[in-house]
RNA sequence: GCCCGGAUGGCGGAACCGGUAGACGCACGGGACUUAAAAUCCCGUGGGGUGUAAACCCCGUGCGGGUUCGACUCCCGCUCCGGGCACCA
């Protein structure tokens, strides 16, 4: 009794549904279909148009499907592209799949299918999914970075920076070709090996993040994802591909300012670049003459406060500096702090350890004699991997001090003459110089800045030191030990020799038949096939082997928004004359994607973009230039969507339930678009209402169109509601405020609906508004009121401002700031008439009766405010 | 620890340049239609109070101050939440 009772109600839900829904499942797929036979999304280079390049960061296609996530982003694009195009803008808004990477590798060890049946799959499912939401995608131009006739590109790319050295006099990179060379430099080898040091991609020797599971490094940022699905990560010393984004530095700083990105966003990228400005100076070592150790400080108005020097535990001078009774002590903290690499070095606020070198540096100012130490809380990869220990004004310093009971020697006071006690804690702040004198120098009674000043003045004098900016951005780990990427085109030959392919040799293309399963080894599973590693080289006739590391999974993510604009060209990446018409003059007009990419594709792309308009294959400095991050959609429980959570809502299912136009509204009406927000299947709910509701104003039940439309011109309310429509939503759609621009439509529907005789004038002008948002009943809408041609090839409207205001409007009037009465008076009523309806009102006299008016504020159509004692 | 965001009804959110706080949606309550339900439509809904009623009053945008005729909005000092970086000299 119960199961039955329960499936009759099941069954009047259903049957209910789909009688009362207007009939989605039907107008979705038509019109897709009609659009792709129109062609109607396909774009071309039209000079003398404006052009609107709208882009979508593109998705790994997982086996999982599309993620609610996605549809988010992808519509206001959409939205935008609609919208440009009925505004008139040669639009470009292109669609493709980024399918290199480790989780489609990872999932062909599991289930035995080859990476690329794999992502053949995924991507068709995507694409599929995509189409089912109704972007307006220009298909033709889909690109997918792993088919050779992309990634031919990724790695003749890749060859330009092989084959380029960054020339700081010009600011610019440069065929390394024209490098200068020193004087007699011709042994192949060592030229080699000099070219190398400039190359902007080059190799090196060093610590990266093995994980032996799954048979190659990982970046710094894959290292916790992994270890907390359990695998295990260690330290090995591997030969690496780096590519050297530490030339372009100073400029990826810079050019943010020509940004109009989140402000989070430019402000992430400034700290990972992390430009710091101070000043190398040189310690003389005692007793090693010739010998100084050079130090990067931001306080060198703190340098009479150094009491010891510091430097990495690796730094090259250890071994030199370290005397016969200190070996034993400095070797094994060596060992400990490698072994210690290996464990996390999260802990936060690790105590201080260091061993002593029997070495001392001298003061360049005192000549005093100053312990070198070596501790690991010094970084080698920064600065100069040395320092000088202040520890009365640097907190590790002072810690380090303490622990190890070195001297601390004040040199900074508090401005407002307060004591510090210095061996309580390091005094960090700005402040004014004391005990800083010593022969033909001092900076006592100095304020830090001038302080700074002087010494910078003084070292540069002396040669002691110089002016110096220090960077956090290290260079770019480049290659993988992965099969799923792209191969890295270089050869190696017997003589220790090397070269990047030509673009005639390109692609690399991977080869086929691979075992997935890792070897253990630290090498790619290229590797083992022996006849596509060992070649002989056609160019040079002699015995040649391949490169076996593959790029990573950002490569191909670099430069496919140049892609877009000439996707089926074999002889070049792009077109320069197609890439004047798209990037001219701000690159990407619209780029829309996750914040989790703010500093590692963003800053990829932007370096390789900086590379190419070097040598001019692209007109823009900057490839992105207005930047906008969705919000996250959490589950409806407000945690974030995940699987074992069990939260997990699929697009698919919702555009069954409720229809694609239903989704895109919901996504967008959810809150700011940049805001994380919670999905709520109950509010879905009211956005399918509300587009029944639209539905209903136009079409009969027995599908016939309604009795109410008429020819009849607009009254002045319906004027009114219809140019104030106009003017909201497009003026929330330029600004990404969709969620606003839905409401007033809604407002728009509520009020029609209430209206006896609905004048086509009114309706036709809404349904161009609707389009961008929800294409599908827009255009099915359009149809039913008698067009032929697709209402997304029709102009947006335009409003009449006059038009847009009310005829009435309600102002209010107040008495010391508090509300004390409302009126409805004409708009654009004089300053004088209100003021003399404020002051007549009866509710206003009331509280100003007795009282003597100081002074009456009048903000016209808005409100009035009487001042009294 | 440092850097960036954010905090508004029962919930998601709105309020553009300092000018009616709570648009729109959800949820909830009442009503109409219906044998009944669903769907649909109408009305109400920040909290408290006075009044037969029409109305009217007080409080209210995380907390504490300030500027202003007037503050969700600006300034100073906190609390909590989210994100990023993290021994960067």
């Amino acid at each position: 009794m119960f199961v039955s009772l329960l499936s009759c109600v099941d069954m009047c839900h259903f049957s209910c549904r789909h009688c009362m829904s207007y009939p989605f499942a039907e107008i979705e797929p038509k019109w897709q279909q009609w659009w792709e036979e129109q062609g109607l999304y396909r774009s071309s280079e039209r000079p003398g148009i404006p052009k609107f390049y709208v882009l979508d960061m593109f998705p790994y296609p997982s086996a999982a499907g599309l993620h609610i996530g996605h549809p988010e982003g992808y519509t206001a694009t959409d939205i935008v592209a609609r919208y440009k195009r009925m505004r008139g803008y040669n639009v470009l808004h292109p669609m493709g799949f980024d399918a290199f990477g480790l989780p489609t590798e990872r999932y062909s060890m599991q289930t035995g299918i080859h990476p690329r049946i794999a992502t053949e799959q995924n991507v068709a499912n995507f694409r599929r999914q995509l189409k089912m939401l109704g972007f307006s995608y220009d298909w033709s131009r889909e690109i997918i970075t792993t088919d050779p006739r992309y990634y031919k590109w990724t790695q003749w790319m890749f060859t330009l920076l092989y084959n380029s050295w960054y020339d700081p006099e010009h600011q610019k990179a440069r065929p390394i070709s024209e490098l200068p060379l020193p004087a007699g430099l011709t042994d192949p080898l060592e030229l080699q090996a000099y070219q190398d040091r400039y190359r902007l991609a080059y190799l090196a020797t060093m610590p990266v993040n093995w994980c032996p599971e799954l048979g190659t490094v990982l970046a710094n940022e894959e290292v916790d994802e992994w270890r907390e699905k359990g695998y295990t990560v260690e330290q090995r010393s591997m030969q690496q591909w780096m590519l050297r984004i530490t030339a372009y530095a100073e400029r990826l700083l810079q050019d943010l300012e020509l940004l109009q990105w989140p402000e989070s966003t430019l402000e992430m990228q400034r700290n990972w670049i992390g430009k710091s400005l101070g000043a190398t100076i040189l310690f003389p070592v005692h007793g090693h003459p010739g010998l100084s150790i050079e130090v990067f400080t931001t306080r060198p108005d703190t340098l009479f406060g150094a009491t010891f020097i510091v430097l990495a535990p690796e730094h090259p001078l250890v071994e030199q500096l370290t005397t016969p009774e200190q070996r034993p002590v400095v070797e094994s903290y060596r060992q400990e702090v490698a072994q210690r690499l290996e464990r996390e070095r999260l802990e936060q606020e690790r105590p201080k350890t260091g061993a002593f070198t029997g070495s001392f540096a001298l003061h360049p100012a005192t000549g005093e004699k100053l312990p070198i130490w070596i501790a690991d809380y010094v970084l080698l990869h920064y600065g100069t991997g040395a320092i000088m220990a202040v520890p009365a004004h640097d907190e590790r310093d002072h810690a380090f001090a303490r622990a190890l009971g070195l001297p601390i020697r004040q040199v900074v006071t508090p401005v407002n003459g307060d004591s510090w006690d210095i061996t309580e804690a390091a005094f960090t702040a700005d402040g004014i110089a004391c005990n800083s004198t010593a022969e033909g120098i001092s900076l006592d009674g100095l304020p830090t800045p001038q302080a700074k000043e002087r010494i910078l003045q003084w070292l540069e004098a002396t040669g002691h030191g110089r002016r110096s900016v220090s960077y956090k951005l290290r260079d770019w780990l480049f290659s993988r030990q992965r099969y799923w990427g792209e191969p890295i085109p270089i050869l190696y030959y017997e003589d220790g020799t090397r070269r990047a392919l030509q673009l005639d040799e390109l692609p690399v293309v991977l080869p086929e038949r691979v075992a997935f399963l890792p070897t253990g080894r630290p090498e790619s599973p290229l590797a083992a096939i022996r006849e596509w590693v060992f070649i002989q080289d056609p160019k040079t006739g002699k015995p040649a082997r391949r490169e076996t590391n593959t790029m990573p999974q950002w490569a191909g993510s670099c430069w496919y928004y140049l892609r877009f604009l000439d996707p089926h060209n074999d002889a070049w990446f792009c077109d320069p004359e197609k890439e004047r018409y798209w990037m001219q003059p701000n690159g990407v007009d619209l780029y829309i994607g996750g914040a989790e990419h703010a500093v590692l594709h963003l800053l990829y792309a932007r370096f390789w973009h900086k590379v190419l308009y070097d040598y001019g294959y692209v007109s823009t400095p900057e490839p992105f230039y207005r930047l906008f991050h969705q919000g996250l959609i959490l589950g409806e429980d407000g945690r974030k969507m995940s699987k074992s959570l069990g939260n997990v809502i699929n697009p698919d299912d919702i555009v069954a339930r409720y229809g694609a136009d239903a989704l895109r509204l919901f996504e967008m009406f959810l809150g700011p678009l940049e805001a994380t927000k919670p999905w709520s299947t109950k509010g879905i709910e009211g956005i399918a209402r509300f587009l029944n509701r639209l539905w209903r104003l136009i079409v009969e039940e027995d599908g016939s169109l309604s009795p109410s439309i008429t020819d009849d011109p607009l009254t002045e309310e319906q004027e009114f509601l219809l140019h104030s429509t106009v003017k909201k939503v497009s003026e929330d759609i330029e600004a990404l405020r969709f969620n606003t621009a839905i409401a007033q439509m809604m407002v728009f529907v509520s009020e029609v609906q209430h209206m006896e005789r609905r004048p086509r004038a009114l309706l036709e002008p809404f349904l161009l508004c609707l389009a961008p948002f929800a294409p599908h009943i827009a255009e099915e809408l359009w149809h039913r009121l008698g067009h032929t041609d697709s209402i997304h090839t029709q102009r947006f409207p335009d409003y009449d401002p006059q038009k847009a205001t009310p005829r009435q409007i309600e102002v209010v009037f107040q008495v010391n700031g508090k509300v004390r009465a409302k009126a409805q008076i004409p708009f654009g009523l004089s300053e004088e008439e209100l003021r003399r309806m404020a002051l007549e009102h009866p509710n206003v006299l009331r509280f100003i009766s007795g009282r003597s008016i100081r002074q009456t504020i009048v903000i016209p159509n808005r409100l009035v405010n009487v001042v009294v004692d």
